[in-house]
DNA sequence: AATGAATGAGAGTTCATTCAT
DNA sequence: TATGAATGAACTCTCATTCAT
């Protein structure tokens, strides 16, 4: 009489040997959805093993330690977040509609990714921890943004399609009210006060009123 | 030859006896302090303690736990933020720039703390520790600013000193400039992009330019 | 318009201060419970205080230590057992039955009492811990209970009340069920297995039954 | 001039791998001895390590407690204990002496172990605390044992070997001058009042006048 | 006699990291 | 590449005891 194939309950789960890259990929994941949780001190290397499916000492074969996990994520995240921004938008010679249209587009397109909240909860938390990362960030993707968007704005102020004003002068102060949804998220949650739709259309008006030549 | 009065290698400092309520505003001080500095789970109550000038288990002749510790600062310090805002606002019958100039400088003055932006920071980046004591800010402290403003708001339009628009039927979101002030700060420094002061200002000319009837 | 006599909440109740003897008393009284339900290393002097209704500190105006709480405790509770045992028993020239009776009630009635089985748990488990104590009631009470009862059981003997056997020449080991029901006790529950009253009927039936001259 | 192999102080000793049930043997071993010197409440952690020869950690990579660590430790003593008491007694069908001494030789063979009256010990202070190893050794050993046993005893009984008394009813109480002469140990020490051998003679001569038919 | 504030010496436990395999 | 066993340092919290009042 054969043995009907029962699941062995002391049945370990057969390594999975994946080339550094992938698994490196797959740690990043775990780690990111880790912090996020629960800030990097309070996160451990055991549950980020577990969640990228190895153990807690395999992930020592990639990296040296939790602090550059930490680094290197977020690294990888604020460059990802590197958009052809001010091209986007110098391209298209449209209204002023057209315009704000494609900034509100661009910027609240980022939170449908369901962690966009934590993400920036986890920069405001534990930026200061990798202020190389940072750094890197602020001076590359944030200032060629913040440019190309002053430049385009110039733009639009010298062949009549904005009103000159305080804003056009300090363009980066339109983004106010989006930072301000995220940060009442954090507090509040994401339901509180006013709903992301609310708020997108909100901001869109904002923008408009302070934009338009009148 | 007199001896120099030597700092005795075994002398212990002398237990400084204080009544329990002054010692936990000293705790909680030095609470803040290191909870800023750095986040809940990587400060210490060994560190606290030091800081407020006691043992480490003279603590918790105060407070049962590093926990109750975090929620009773929060409360003070959001419970504190407690000010008659509306009010001062509808006591003048002012002009729109008296109003804006009030409403500027009843936010920007909190930042005259040299910890208002850790102490942001703080509530970014640990408020979910304690979500009751978010909780009662935010259907105290908060909701009673947000329902006096909005009053006031109304009343002006009535009485023709604001413009009807998006932003005096959502009032609170002017607050943003301020908040994306604070985020930036978080991340950047307090001196990158745009200092205090030119904030400030600039923050006041958006609402004139936005709430001004034209 | 006066005020009613409110139950103040922070009213602290007030000092009892008492006579050392009779706190000494309150304090023996609570320590004794605690160390059973406890035992001594896993007792704690705060809640020893609470019982007795003082402070921690309180208690160290009465006794140097816990230590030395518990040796007075084990003092006491030992040589109070002391009863002239014997006495009682050679006073009746009675029958066997009457003996075998009297020596039973003797030693249940101390089981009346509820923390009965506790005390014997207490001094196996922490019986080490005061070797003196144990000492004293070894070489006091107990020899001399013993030398009584063994002296009896020979002239029991001598008189033909009593059949000469190993248990009369041993006659310590018939406390033995006795003791057995309290180890029983201790380790399943003084319901298992057999009850008290069971017990006892058991235990004179034996004791009859080994004694009786055939 | 060669150096003596003089023991380097900085010398750390080097790390002992084992297999973790090899290791967890070693630990219940040492965990054994510390809980029967000072109890549970008053036994560490790192004694046991130390005894264990690893470190405090180490107990946690196969432990998760110290409780945990004493409820295997009392189930593997207790269900250790299972031994086919009655079987032995039942396949002889020799005469009461015969079975006596087999009686005798079975629970008296116990105590061979130098630990037995400490392992007693420990379960009276703290069977308590691990009421579920109690729980299925009493359901278990115990009962079957019993049961057994009583068995037995009518067998001998019906057969004519034993006398039909209030023992053999009871059987389970022809235990108790052993038990008896553990608790005595416990509080007295081992050679006090009786020993071992003197209380083994004694209670075989119990047994047989207690069952011998007349 | 009594207390509240304070402390030192640990306790159990966690965790990032190392090492042998 | 991956793991299980091991560790040291640190953590939170407890507790017997002391001290000023």
């Amino acid at each position: 009489m054969a043995h009907a194939p029962q699941p062995n309950p002391t049945a370990r789960k057969p390594r999975r040997y994946l080339p550094s890259a992938e698994r490196k990929r797959e740690i990043l994941d775990a780690a990111l959805r880790e912090f996020m949780n629960d800030g990097f001190a309070a996160s451990t290397v055991e549950r980020i093993a577990a969640r990228a499916g190895l153990s807690k000492s395999g992930i020592y074969a990639h990296y040296d330690s939790k602090e550059q996990i930490f680094e290197e994520l977020l690294d990888t995240a604020l460059l990802s977040s590197q958009d052809s921004f001010g091209l986007l938008l110098s391209g298209q010679a449209g209204s002023l509609t057209d315009i704000v249209d494609a900034y509100i587009d661009q910027i609240y397109s980022r939170l449908e990714s369901p962690m966009a909240v934590a993400t920036f909860q986890l920069l405001m938390a534990e930026g200061r921890r990798a202020p190389r990362a940072i750094e890197r960030w602020s001076a590359g993707v944030l200032a060629r943004m913040n440019q190309d968007t002053q430049r385009l704005v110039r733009d639009c102020v010298a062949r009549g399609i904005m009103r000159q004003s305080p804003v056009t002068e300090n363009f980066f102060v339109v983004i106010s009210p989006f930072v301000f949804w995220l940060a009442k998220s954090v507090l509040l949650g994401e339901d509180a006060l006013v709903s992301l739709t609310q708020m997108r259309e909100l901001h869109r008006q904002l923008m408009l009123d302070a934009l338009l030549v009148r």
